[in-house]
Parts: structure tokens; sequence; C-alpha cells
DNA sequence: TGTACATCAGTGAACGCGCGTTCACTGATGTAC
DNA sequence: TGTACATCAGTGAACGCGCGTTCACTGATGTAC
């Protein structure tokens, strides 16, 4: 198990299958992200794939396109995990609450992948689509789960769906981040801090459902 | 007023005034953060100073131990703009709703030292007073002006001040940072959303106070 | 069936840059005698 | 009052490093004839 041990060089792909390295070069990039020792390089990115450096040039214009598909693959992995969530809900409430965790659960289990995500200031033509912005997609999921949370009548429907949902993921925002950068302050558990906000913020829970003690 | 022009190239410090350059220094580095272009560095904060890049080991052992300065006066600002703010409050829920605006405000009109006091992952030994922990002073103080609300009356008995600031501070951070990181996103005016993010955890203005329109 | 050739999937050396840090040094200035 | 000396407030050259990017290249493999 020695680190000297003869490094498998890594056989050159087959005569049609060079879009495999890229994939491997986004996966070393989101597991080096993911590591979060020090800024991603792309000489760092070649060097975890076992390739020359200028090989990235291959598939990538530069370091910034490679971040941004970095950005883009979290994101699509943070609405389908927000989606799966929304699945086994048994009403409307319940259904947010679940989006709201499991957005928590993306970012508090790959902190590095998210920190990129929101943190890396990018140049805008970079961005795939310029219409669809990081993450909006997600956000529509949000703002649609709580207008059915008014229309259902669980919250008070004097609120603004838009509004309450831009409350709401900046609150989910701001849990993540307030844990990744001090992991030493005595946070209550997760999940009954993303309850208890998202039943505050909603206006929820007046009916008893979540115990005060 | 050409670039090029004459430098006027810094006299040295009197013999005794040796202390005014770590004050220069850290200026310069705050200046650096604040300006947002790229990370700090010892050489580019000698070089904003005028001075050579040698001379900074003069007052800091190293580069990290410079940042955490910078992060310490930053903590010491955040924690002075929330005690001014405290002033003129008429009532509890009106203090802390202030406090709430001045933080927020405080990360936002300096997003570049807002952003180094929380996101820099720092050596845990450089901290000057390792049972000071950043920020815990602004946040203490969070927490009394929670409480005071609790006993006033003005915010339901049921909650915890330490749990319910917690969630707070979590929605202030998230408010700032999701504003730097997506400035081009539709925000209600911040000091509205804050009234609104703060009446609504405290399950305050159901008195009517904050209008729906 | 044989062979020339185009294409594919990369490589390797080299460049200039800014960085943190080291080392020996310099020149002005206050102070002891 | 004069002078030797210690101290103070820095300087400047040099180091090795990792980085992004360029350029010309290489060797295997499929395909056209």
């Amino acid at each position: 198990m020695s680190q000297s041990a003869v490094k498998a060089p890594r056989l050159r792909n087959r005569r049609g299958e060079g879009e495999r390295l890229r994939e491997q070069l986004l996966a070393a990039a989101i597991q080096i992200v993911e590591s979060e020792d020090g800024p991603l390089s792309l000489r760092g990115v070649a060097r975890r794939v076992g390739v020359a450096a200028t090989s990235v040039y291959l598939h990538f214009p530069d370091l910034d396109h490679l971040l941004a598909t970095v950005m883009a693959e979290g994101f699509d992995r943070l609405t389908a995990a927000g989606s799966a969530a929304a699945q086994g809900a048994t009403d409307p409430a319940d259904e947010l609450r679940r989006r709201c965790r499991a957005y928590c659960h993306f970012g508090l289990d790959q902190p590095g992948l998210y920190r990129v995500m929101f943190e890396v200031g990018l140049p805008t033509e970079v961005w795939r689509d310029p219409a669809q912005t990081p993450g909006r997609r997600s956000f529509e999921n949000l703002v649609a789960a709580v207008r059915r949370c008014i229309e259902a009548g669980v919250a008070p429907a004097t609120a603004e769906p838009f509004r309450l949902a831009s409350l709401i993921w900046a609150a989910e925002h701001g849990l993540i981040l307030a844990r990744i950068s001090r992991p030493t302050f005595p946070w209550a558990p997760i999940d009954e801090l993303i309850d208890e906000m998202v039943n505050r913020l909603m206006a929820f829970g007046k009916s008893g459902r979540h115990s005060s003690k």
C-alpha cells in the first residue's frame, strides 16, 4: 500500500472515445474541490487524472470553463436531490420541509462543491445558458412548493410565495455556510433547526405540530 | 493624474514610531481584501504601502497572522456597529431589528471584509485569544437582545434565546452571502427583508406592525 | 489483400509570472561616555 | 562638546515553487483506394 507503488499509467482512450477524458477531468475536478485543499488548478486536475497538463485543453478552453462545468453539475445534482426528497411527501408543508432538509444536506455533505457553486465569482459569459442563471431551476421549485402551501391553506394567504421563498433560500444558505465556517459552534441538530426555521418563516406549527420540548 | 507620475516614495518612520507601519499594513490589507481582486498576498500588501515585501515580517510572522489580524479588526468593527445601532432603540423588538439591519449592512457594505471574516479557513492557533472565538462577542449581544424580547413579552416565552439567536444569525448570514453571490437576483429591499425575517422568526408582527402591501 | 494517409488522443519542453520566505545588508539616529 | 556604538526601520537580491498557457510533436488506429 506504499504511496510509491507503481501507478498504473493510464492507458489512453480508444479512438472515438476521447470524450471519456472529459468526464474523468470533471470528476477529478469535483473531487479536488470537495477535498478543499487549496483552489482548483488545471495542473492539479490533470495530475489527478494522470494526464499531461496540456490535455485539459483538449476538452476545456480554460480553467474558468472547467469551473463553470463543475458548478453546472453541482446545480443539476442539487435540483435532483430536491425532487427526490419531495417524492414521499404527505402534504405541502411536509414537502417544503423535505426540500429544505435535502437542500441543507446537499450543502453540508459536499461543502467544497457547494462553496464553488456560490462563492466563486465567475465571468457571466462562461455560463452555458445565459437565460438560465445557475440554480434558478432549483429556486423555482422552492417557490412552487411555497405556493402549494399557501394554496392548501397551511400557511397564511397574506404572503407572497416568491418573497417568502427568497427568505427561506437565504436562511438555508446561511444555515449551511454558517455551519461550514463555524464547525465548533454549538449548533442544534441540523434537521431540527431547518424544520423550526421553515415552520417559523411559514407560520406553520401553530397547530402544535412541532413540540417545543 | 497620470499613473506614471512620481510616486512620493514614502519616508521611513522616525525612530520609536516603527509601529505605524503595522497600522499601515493592516489598513492596506483591509483595502485589498475589500477591493476583491484576487486573494490577499503579502507582496500585494507591501506593494500598496510602498515598502519592500520583507518589511511585512517586521510586524507579522507570516501571512496567516496578518489575515487573522484583519479578521479580528473586522469583528471589532462588527460588534461596534451592532452596539451603535442599538443606541436609539425604543423597545426590545426595535432593538433586535436594528441590530440585525446593522449586521446585514456591515456585510453588504464591506463584502470583501465580511467574506474574509467567515470564509477564510484559518488555523486555530493563529487566533489571539483561543477562548474568545471570532464573533462570539457579537453573537452574545444578539442572544441578549433576543432574550430581552422574550422577557418583555414581545415574543412567545416558549422559545430558547440561544437557539433562536442561532437561527437569526444564520438567516442574516445567508441574506448577506446570497446577495453578494447573486447580485442579479430580484431581491426585495434589504431592510424590508430583514425586518420580515426577524418578525417571522420571532413571531413578532401579529399586531399588524408591518403592512403586507 | 496491401498500403498510404488522415485523424485521433494525447505528450513534453519551455515561457514568464507572482508568490512566500531566507539572508545578509544599510543608513539614519539616539545615547553613553 | 565630541565621538563611538547600539539600535531602529527598514532594503534588495535570491531561492524554489506551482501556476496557466504556447508550441511543435508523436504514435496508434481506422479508412480510402
